[in-house]
RNA sequence: GGUCCCAUCGUCUAGUGGUUAGGACACCGGCCUUUCACGUCGGUAACAGGGGUUCAAGUCCCCUUGGGAUCACCA
């Protein structure tokens, strides 16, 4: 059997959109199990609402997420001669005609059709026309497609599906204009650049059998077809930018990684038994469009951020601290000089759902001068604490190797000698190293800003209280 | 409205005729603990409704209901 050839094929009228890029994603995760090819193929046939931008924000979309694509990103744009070369065919056998309705007829004939509860579909005027001259009377090419018979397909996540050809109409091919349309391309495009399989979105699955008849008509081989459910928002209504960000770099934006991304997307309609964390190269093996679900799924951001939590905290320290820098110096913090942010990040792992609250929680590291929480030091700052906060200073400086089994020891001395408790003393410096009551753990806190730091807080704090 | 698709906890889902209907997120409790988290243990929670088929139905068929998609010289 010949390799298989997936192509994802976004139109850049926007950023790339969440299912946009799940849809990316099946594609080329199928393309990557089975050993094929993944093409890019950008559908601006629309030339008006084209743009280079969007062009670029997609491929950056798509960057990001880790799919690199073996082809293209070849241009609709750059075959319209191609495209025109196969209406002539078209025109030629006698399986298109040209069309010299006008869109406003047709705008009435359609308004007037829905008004007595029939049809909105094109009703035939022009397709027993005689060939016309070309007496420079605008037209339209339609395709003449048949009127009886069934066009039906084992759609590859639905099943089998089928529809009366007397249900659909002969759809336009080339505008007045001279510039082709989308259910004409695509099938064009597919045909010749050889695409095996084709997954897509479901709102497509009304367009598949004019383009199997299309296909049909062009004598091209026909590809399975993978139509795969919506992304729902909250109200189960398509996902759209009210039901909150739909851009995929938004989402890094927000503090997200590509990882958890990928797998909230790629669980949203596919399971694979009751595991839940994947990896890109996880998926490569177990991925099958067999197991994508039929019905539409909603898109659930806690569940994303619990994924998101759970790559931070399994994340390489080193690479999270590079991700987190343009966060930081967003806050305008610059780390150098600072705490080691390798060993700040460590510290923040497990609390942190997103780089931006990674970001937040690292600033008190870099910043002296905050201000004590209110409650937390009506609470904890009292008389007794300056004296204790020096003799923990004093016992520090004395301290040889500066790890977190050695300051721990202090902390217990200090326990011991006093006959207090550790609640006693441990809110106090915790205020007194981070301003907050709820931070990372006092001994990793005192280990990653090392003696001079940790000294100089605790004599802020000593000379605050009083 | 026509056509097409879909239907298991709030959400994502497992389930392919015989299960105490399983897992995950979220939520609620216990434990752990220097705070916040992490972790851990446990709990609440679902087969939309009605007919069939069958010894047996979440699983198969039909209808109803509900949801979604689409009906452009957009893609």
């Amino acid at each position: 059997m010949s390799q298989v050839r997936l192509r994802f094929a976004p139109s850049p009228t926007g950023y790339l959109h969440v299912g946009g890029a799940r849809t990316a994603l099946f594609n080329w995760l199928l393309a990557r199990k089975q050993h094929g090819k993944f093409i890019l193929r950008i559908e601006d046939t629309d030339v008006a609402r084209s743009t280079q931008q969007s062009v670029d924000a997609i491929l950056e979309g798509m960057t990001w997420l880790g799919l690199d694509w073996d082809e293209g990103p070849f241009y609709q744009s750059d075959n319209f001669p191609l495209y025109k070369e196969y209406v002539q065919k078209l025109l030629a056998a006698g399986k298109a005609y040209k069309c010299y309705c006008s869109s406003e007829e047709l705008e009435a004939k359609r308004e007037q059709a829905l008004k007595e509860g029939g049809k909105p579909k094109y009703d035939g005027t022009c397709r027993e026309l005689a060939a016309q001259p070309d007496d420079g009377r605008p037209y339209v090419v339609r395709f003449k497609a048949p009127q009886q018979g069934t066009t039906s397909w084992v759609d590859l996540v639905k099943g089998k599906i089928s529809f009366e050809n007397a249900e659909l109409d002969d759809l336009i091919v080339q505008r007045t204009d001279g510039t082709p349309t989308y259910n004409f391309v695509v099938v064009v495009d597919d045909a010749s650049m050889a695409i095996t399989t084709v997954i897509r979105g479901d709102d497509h699955v009304n367009n598949t059998p004019r383009q199997i008849l299309l296909y049909q008509a062009l004598e091209s081989e026909v590809p399975s077809f993978a139509h795969v459910p919506m992304i729902l928002g909250a109200d189960k209504a398509r996902l759209s930018k009210r039901h909150g960000a739909t851009s995929v770099i938004a989402y890094r934006e927000m503090g997200f990684l590509p990882e958890a991304m990928v797998n909230y997307l790629v669980r949203l309609g596919w399971s694979y038994g009751d595991e839940e964390i994947f990896s890109l190269e996880d998926l490569i093996q177990k991925f099958s469009i067999e197991n994508v679900g039929r019905s539409a799924g909603v898109f659930n951001t806690e569940k994303l951020l619990w994924l998101n939590a759970h790559y931070i905290k399994n994340g390489d320290p080193v690479r999270l601290a590079g991700l987190v820098t343009p966060f930081l110096s967003e806050r305008g913090v610059k780390p150098e000089g600072g705490p080691d942010l390798v060993a700040v990040v460590k510290t923040l792992q497990e609390r942190a759902k997103t780089m931006l609250e990674l970001a937040d929680g690292a600033l008190f590291y870099y910043r002296g001068d905050f201000a004590y929480d209110e409650k937390g030091a009506a609470k904890f700052f009292n008389a007794e604490t300056p004296a204790l906060l020096a003799e923990l200073l004093g016992k520090l400086e004395a301290l040889g190797s500066f790890d977190l089994a050695a300051i721990e020891g202090v902390f217990k001395a200090i326990c011991e000698e006093k006959g207090i408790k550790l609640g006693q003393i441990a809110p106090a410096v915790r205020l007194a190293l981070s301003g907050s009551t709820a931070s990372p753990g006092i001994y990793e806190m005192i280990e990653v800003f090392g003696k001079a730091e940790t000294g100089k807080r605790l004599e802020r704090a000593i000379a605050a209280i009083k």
